[in-house]
DNA sequence: AATTTGTAAAAAATCGATTTTTATAGCGGG
DNA sequence: CCCGCTATAAAAATCGATTTTTTACAAATT
């Protein structure tokens, strides 16, 4: 509990629900909830329902929340589904985005670098924030607010899957690398170029978080 | 206050949010909401959360909810991205689509045209929830629930538009229509004319919906 | 005259207690 | 012995009051 304290609830609430702190499928008991995170019920509920509202939460009337189920066929799903979504705002992002863009964008990978050393639990949180920054501003520039919308919950669910998922720092090398080169396809300007490696970008991800489905 | 009683908070303010009961860009005073609609409270403010979750409302901390501004680029980004994803939604859900799809589709058209007569406020309050039903239920056989989650965000942000557009009855004439022959094609399988058709479809929905911004 | 600072009113957010609903275990009947 | 019913316990949901924050207005200073 250092630097937790100045987030909100629901920021911490989403936070460890990403990082796979609550087990697949498992019931939310609030009162529980109230104890651990030191807050009131009131704030705790708008909380949890605004999760809801984003699909990282389940809700049943009356009879609580719950962690969403991880599931095989809900991994292919959010992938596929990224795929396309990301792909094309990709391709928008590299036609039209403008300086600003470009600027963020390579400030992104550059602090996305900076942390990929040491990887303790510290650093770690450190560079899953930054990871899913830069994939943000990757898209930043498509200029569609809804695809940008969708891509950050799509974001947040294929997280889910790819941080209960075992280490695999062969392919994370490649991850990595590829991270590289998407920027430099981006500024090149080549849209085709980016997409295609997007589209192995993501499978690669998926290939890794698929290992979080026992099955 | 007929019926509304029995709807939940959430529900009757996602209607009314819909249905431009609301201004574009009102604050929404929580006191007054709560007069309004005779709840507590508490299950008002989860609702406002929930409803800032799915993007029918804008939430700033400690400063209260807003309705999202109507405005020309927010529709066209709402219609771009449901052109999208409803047409591979489409396609997906008439090439995988069993024979309760086909059940659940006939019956949702039947519903819809049932209603076409007399348009009283009753009867076009009746007819938006069966237009809303017949377009989830034309895709709701493409297997992806994400995919589906999101549509129907959008249908709910479209809506917003064409509830405040004029009425346009000539081109209300010609959508009705498509909506009989998207059935025809699905039930005949044909994904490339029913994706076609499903452009022109949105397409003449947006028209109308376009004259409800003023700008 | 414009900007800043202080104060009062209004609104949102939070809290703790109460009410309502659901789940569980024990009891009685089939 | 199993099924259904009731009583009890637990949990979620709701309420009304309190606290905190923001906003609006006015006075004072530059």
């Amino acid at each position: 509990m250092s630097a937790n304290d100045q987030l909100g609830i629901y920021d911490r609430l989403r936070r460890d629900l990403i990082d796979g702190h609550y087990r697949s499928g498992e019931k939310l008991a609030i009162g529980t909830l109230r104890d651990r995170y030191e807050v009131g019920l009131s704030p705790l509920r708008e909380a949890l329902n605004r999760l809801a509202g984003v699909g990282l939460l389940e809700q049943s009337h009356q009879r609580g929340f719950w962690v969403p189920e991880l599931s095989r066929s809900a991994l292919d799903d959010v992938a596929g589904l990224r795929r396309q979504l990301e792909g094309e705002a990709l391709q928008q992002s590299i036609e039209r985005g403008d300086d600003d863009w470009e600027v963020a964008l390579v400030s992104a990978l550059h602090r996305l670098n900076q942390v990929q050393a040491g990887f303790d639990t510290a650093a770690h949180e450190q560079w899953e924030r930054r990871h899913a920054h830069f994939h943000r501003a990757l898209v930043a520039g498509c200029g569609s607010t809804w695809r940008l919308r969708f891509l950050d919950q799509l974001y947040d669910q294929f997280d889910r899957y790819r941080r209960v998922a075992p280490a695999a720092e062969r392919r994370r090398e490649r991850l990595d690398d590829q991270h590289e080169k998407l920027v430099q396809y981006a500024l090149a300007r080549d849209a085709a170029g980016a997409r295609a490696l997007l589209d192995i970008h993501i499978e690669l991800s998926w290939a890794v978080a698929l290992k979080s489905c026992t099955y």
